[in-house]
DNA sequence: GAGTTTGAAACT
DNA sequence: CAGTTTCAAACTC
């Protein structure tokens, strides 16, 4: 669909990694000699290793992806999905046979990692990637997961991020080959990758949703297995060599530990040790990342978050069509698909974002020991933290780092793979992303729990109190927010629950007929717009907009009642508003701003100039700012709670690299490709490469122009803040 | 906690 | 599409 500049650049790395040995040994993994077309080799080059380029820079691959994934992924009972180009993408009983398919097609890198010849060793590697979005499960170490995000955050962070891990496990006595293999692999990727790894994440976590429901045992076994921070790395790479090689190492290293240690989860994930060990894991390695560089920002990882964000209503029925027609009887599991179980009510009520995070709370706050939430793992839709499962050995501070963890990774496990696939919440996630964060950055454990509490308390949860609406219009929050209503809720009457699927899901389904974006974030972030810079979007101050704008009367969009004020936004020309004086953006401060936009220099001035405006022009201008945590309704809370507009606020330094990477990269492209939600995969590295450096967005403003068309064709779902295109 | 205000959602 | 009603959150006391 898109030009793919990227083709040229992947050549040339492509020759140098043919050279590689590691290069060799995949060749000789394969039965298929094939014939070394550019095509072929550019996929496979990425395909190798971790962090590749290729794959994840061309557009072409991500769109591709997006579409063929999520439809997948909402229809688990299909084994295996061919793409629009008749890509087979084969599920884990087929893992041996699509290798070379995939390579005959151009398969995505991801893809062809994930379908090595044996499903042992294709799990091994997809585990390690695609645990970043599982992490939000109890059983899932959450340090991947931080890191994880570290690397969305951080546009050029691919290797940063990921040497800690390779050094980790060095240090851990895993296989020095291994190691060697990671960071050659990651320093040669370095300069060219950029924000790739991200991307890598993405299709991984795409496959990693398509994965049925079914495959869950696979799925959970691969999960353990990445559950120790160099382990997971470590199974990417063991992926990568031949079983042999493997079980030798095993053999020569027994009692060494670190394998062991790996077979232990495996076995006994459900034990508390295994608990406790993830959720030490998950506090130490938080704690090393507080203190690194890259540590952690407010809405450093926003991107993630968004295409994250999974519905719950949809997820039950997803799962529920899975179950009926697969074996699958893992429990805790079921327990959590079961609708009518109670215990699902308040554990497997996913609320988005900061919601996420305070239902974690209560339910902790409620069964600390036992939670229900660790049962989360399903399949691999949708991936619950336990909410509170810390072990009742983790201290509090652990306790809460893990809980924060876990409302950001169940945010970011959460997919809005709906029915239609495109339906992606965003705000949710940004928000809650954004939430911990913060979170993380407080250096007191009990200051942390006691913010988290209050956040929770106050706004973070999704809590209604509906007298008359069932729970099943959208006055309710919850219903809105697609989450079950929660044990916290004050509803009455309330059939947002997971006992009432089939009603919710019927009467979510008629809403939508109504307005399909009804279920839609309501604030796009800044990113999206950005690429808009030189066009409409300009106009409007707040780098974020609230889609279709508030209609407020008396509040002077100064409070809560502001839909936009709330999403901690400015109001654009899409408000109706009377007497605006939006803090995060003047209605009429846009018409300024659009007027000067024309000039990249003009538009600084008026930012500097303008008080409510001006904060946020002038990033958006420079380049698109990953709102994301300001973008929702729920965003808004953290939006809120920093007191002032994303655009305001200092931003993370993995925000502003992201934002670097991605703004100048018009990584928008990708954006609007993906859906809305779909903030992580938008991103795009390729972009770099197509897109000239710098200030692309003020530059932009005068060719930016092509580049919108894109972005305006390829979101349909989501509605461009502006409708004058 | 009760009552009021507000604006979105739903309805006509 | 506009006007009205319903609704629940936000706000005030």
């Amino acid at each position: 669909m898109m030009d793919t500049p990227e083709k040229t650049r992947t050549s040339s790395s492509l020759s140098k990694f043919e050279d590689s040995p590691v290069f060799n040994y995949i060749n000789s993994l394969s039965p298929i000699k094939p014939v070394k077309s550019v095509h072929v080799t550019q996929t496979f080059n990425p395909l190798s290793f971790a962090s590749l380029p290729s794959i994840f820079t061309s557009p072409h691959v991500s769109s591709h992806k997006e579409s063929r994934f999520l439809k997948r992924s909402t229809d688990p009972s299909k084994p295996e999905l061919s793409s629009a180009d008749g890509t087979k993408v084969s599920t884990n009983e087929e893992a041996g046979v699509d290798i070379r398919e995939s390579f005959d097609t151009r398969v995505s890198l991801g893809e062809v990692s994930f379908e090595l010849p044996n499903e042992p060793s294709r799990i091994a590697i997809e585990l390690p990637q695609t645990s970043k979005y599982v992490c939000g499960s109890s059983k899932c170490d959450p340090a991947p997961c931080v890191i994880e995000m570290n690397c969305v955050s951080e546009s050029t962070c691919t290797s940063l991020a990921i040497v800690p891990f390779v050094q980790e496990a060095s240090q851990k006595g895993l296989c020095d080959g291994v190691e060697v293999a990671a960071t050659f692999q990651i320093e040669q990727n370095r300069e060219t990758i950029g924000c790739e790894w991200e991307n890598l994440i993405s299709d991984t976590s795409d496959l990693l949703i398509f994965n049925s429901p079914n495959d869950s045992e696979a799925f959970r076994d691969a999960i353990q297995k990445s559950l120790e921070p160099g382990t997971r790395f470590f199974s990417t790479l063991i992926s990568q060599f031949p079983e042999d090689d493997i079980n030798e190492y095993k053999d020569q290293n027994e009692g060494t530990g670190e394998l062991n240690e790996i077979n232990h989860v495996n076995e006994s994930f459900e034990d508390n040790n295994v608990r406790n060990f993830v959720s030490a894991s998950l506090t130490d390695y938080m704690e090393t990342r507080m203190s690194a560089p890259y540590s952690m920002k407010p809405g450093s990882n926003l991107h993630r978050g968004f295409r994250r964000r999974c519905l719950d209503f949809e997820m039950l029925a997803a799962r529920r069509k899975s179950l009926d027609g697969s074996s699958n009887t893992n429990s805790s599991v079921d327990s959590e698909l079961e609708p009518g179980k109670p215990s699902g009510d308040s554990s497997r009520c996913i609320v988005p974002g900061i919601g996420l995070h305070l239902n974690a709370l209560a339910t902790a706050s409620r069964d600390n020991k036992n939670s229900k939430l660790e049962t989360l793992l399903s399949g691999t839709q949708k991936l619950i933290f336990p909410c509170s499962t810390t072990s009742n050995t983790l201290a509090a501070d652990q306790e809460t780092a893990h809980e924060s963890f876990l409302a950001s990774a169940s945010t970011e496990t959460e997919t809005n793979d709906v029915e239609n696939g495109v339906q992606l919440s965003e705000d949710a996630s940004q928000a809650s992303a954004y939430f911990i964060n913060e979170e993380f950055n407080q250096n007191s454990p009990k200051k942390k729990i006691r913010r988290l509490e209050q956040a929770g308390e106050s706004e973070a949860c999704k809590r209604c109190n509906c007298k008359k609406s069932k729970c099943l219009k959208l006055y309710c929050e919850c219903f809105a927010a697609g989450v079950y209503c929660i044990e916290p809720c004050s509803c009455q009457d309330c059939f947002n629950k997971p006992i009432h699927e089939d009603t919710v899901l019927a009467t979510r389904k008629q809403i939508e007929s109504r307005n399909p974006l009804a279920f839609a974030p309501k604030v796009i972030r800044t990113s999206d717009p950005i690429p808009e810079v030189g066009d409409e979007l300009t106009t409007t101050p707040a780098s974020a907009r609230h889609k279709r704008g508030c209609n407020c009367k008396k509040s002077n969009c100064l409070k809560k009642y502001c839909e936009c004020f709330q999403g901690g936004v400015g109001c654009s020309i899409n408000c109706r508003c009377e007497g605006c004086k939006n803090a995060f953006g003047l209605k009429d401060g846009s018409a300024i701003v659009e007027a000067e936009e024309e000039e990249e220099e003009e538009t600084k001035k008026i930012l500097n100039t303008e008080p409510a405006a001006l904060p946020t022009t002038p990033l958006q201008l420079c380049r698109p700012l990953p709102f994301s945590s300001i973008g929702s309704s729920s965003a808004m809370y953290t939006g809120n709670k920093y007191g002032k507009p994303n655009i305001i606020r200092p931003q993370s330094i993995m925000e502003k690299r992201f934002q670097s990477v991605a703004g100048d990269e018009t990584p928008e492209i990708l954006r609007a490709n993906s859906s809305p939600g779909t903030g992580i995969k938008t991103l795009s590295p390729n972009t770099k490469r197509i897109s000239p450096p710098e200030c692309e967005l003020g530059s932009t403003s005068g060719g930016a122009r092509s580049g919108r068309k894109l972005i305006l064709q390829s979101i349909p779902s989501f509605p461009s803040l502006t409708p004058k295109h």
